[in-house]
DNA sequence: CGCTTTATGTGCGAAAATGCACAGTGAAGG
DNA sequence: CCTTCACTGTGCATTTTCGCACATAAAGCG
């Protein structure tokens, strides 16, 4: 039992009683529906019609496929409206990726796109890893670095997070505050582990200080949060983070050469969704306002 | 959402991950796989899958379509089994029409029949007007007269009913036994309301007797019985019946000119089915037995 | 780093499904 | 009884669909 166009047309035979009104129902000739009905009753091996000059009578196994074809043609029809709409409304799931450590700008403004679609569910997702938005993983990504140029992707900045040198009170009480950049060797810092971090401030400190001097190592970026909240060492924090954090003193003010851009990604094929572009334009202008911090 | 087998392609699609599995699976060419998903992602108006090199991974919508086309394919699996096998399979109903008049031939039949195959339900319709075959209200039909020739009905010769004159025993008592063929217009008939009734023993009795000799006409074959055993009048019986009630007695005997040849009909469509063959086969060998009645 | 494997995607010719016209037939209505 | 109507069924032309070949791309592997 292949061919499930074929079953369509027998049910609707079934249910007409005639092989035109079949055809008319179906938008195709009636030659197509006796030829359809044909092929089925061969493949099957049984007749599902008697013909007569005034339609088709179906017999018993006729009357047995009307009646799961009918359960076929609602579940069918449910299914069709379930997808049509889902793609007109703003419901159902919302995946996000995005870099870590700017968990404190997001998250109100997912609260706040819940407040305007309660029916969506949100799903935050931070990871080292690279979520691969190919494979379905997320519907948008907030990514840094350079413009990512993967086909498929479409790409748009969101912002460019200002990053500004940090050290808690206890460090400074500890270690005194630096006497501008050329004291900085004098001192603690903490970095990424990997050594060839692409992050430009990363870069810019691998120039600035002797390699020596970045006494502790992570990889988890909460860590760095910690790490300084602790006085290990200076490092680097979003402005608007550190903002947030009377313990941190600001070590070196931001510098446009540190900025790294922020990207919103999603995939092209999910990125025409009403369900996405609504939450695009929710945080781009949350992204405007800040702008000002 | 017409054209079900896109949905059926999908399905595939959703199910094996890759367009080229999916192919394999249906037997189709890749190519005719992405075309078919590409024409019900546009009429949906949302996407199914997400296109990667290594595959398609199906959306939110996509694991919405693959759950309901699952349980279609497995009613369409179970459905094709049932109508398949009931071709093969002696059970479900058979109808069986008739004329009337030989309830006590056909009965033990049916009950043989039966026997043989308890998953039969036998539907025994007697009716004055004929039951038509092309409209799937019976499988089986057993005429009297001339060969039936509609065309889509197969006929066959059943067995030829052997026609006698019969009469009660308390009409003998009252207006004695017909001295010979010529003594006939001296007695009363039972007879056929129709003037115009097709039987031979009828257009024979027409012939033989003046009309007014017709003293009692019904329609219903049964009514004669009534009439005959409560003396009535003269009237026909089959032979195998009349043997069977000790209270006739018989006028003439059985000629060959009054007999009535029976016909097995059934329809083309269903002719070839198990179950009506094994009926037929069944009835065929119970008529050769009735000869010797 | 390059090769192999396994995907997807597209133009073009072939094949299959479809539509059309017409024949044939039973049923209803006057 | 005859006409009319609606429906089925079939040969032929056409359109749609399908399969093939090839291009392309990404992941695995030595």
């Amino acid at each position: 039992m292949e061919n499930w166009d074929e079953v369509r047309t027998a049910y609707q035979v079934a249910r007409m009683g005639t092989v035109s009104g079949a055809a008319d129902v179906l938008g195709v000739h009636h030659a197509t529906v006796i030829r359809h009905i044909d092929a089925l009753e061969k493949t099957l091996g049984a007749k599902l019609f008697q013909r007569h000059a005034r339609g088709y009578t179906p017999t018993e196994a006729g009357r047995d496929l009307l009646s799961v074809a009918q359960a076929t043609e609602e579940q069918f029809g449910q299914l069709s409206s379930r997808i049509k709409g889902q793609g007109e409304t703003v419901a159902g799931e919302l995946v996000v990726t995005s870099i870590t450590g700017i968990n404190g700008l997001l998250t109100p403004v997912f609260g706040a796109f819940q407040d305007a679609h309660p029916a969506v569910v949100i799903r935050f997702l931070t990871d080292m890893r690279l979520f691969r938005l190919d494979y379905g993983e997320a519907h948008v990504a907030i990514r840094a670095g350079g413009p990512p140029q993967e086909p498929d992707n479409v790409a748009q900045p969101l912002t460019t997070m200002r990053m500004g040198m940090y050290a808690s009170r206890s460090y400074i009480a500890k270690h005194g505050m630096p006497d501008g950049e050329a004291d900085l060797h004098n001192h603690r810092f903490i970095g990424a582990d990997s050594a060839e971090s692409r992050a430009p401030f990363y870069r810019w400190l691998r120039e600035a200080v002797p390699e020596h001097c970045v006494t502790y190592r992570v990889t988890e970026p909460a860590a760095i949060e910690s790490a300084l909240k602790c006085g290990l060492g200076i490092g680097f924090q979003p402005a608007c983070e550190a903002a947030r954090d009377p313990d941190l003193v600001e070590v070196l003010p931001p510098r446009p050469e540190w900025e790294s851009p922020l990207w919103i990604v999603t995939h092209v094929d999910l990125h025409r969704t009403l369900k996405v572009q609504s939450f695009l334009t929710h945080l781009k202008a949350a992204a405007a306002g800040w702008a000002g911090i």
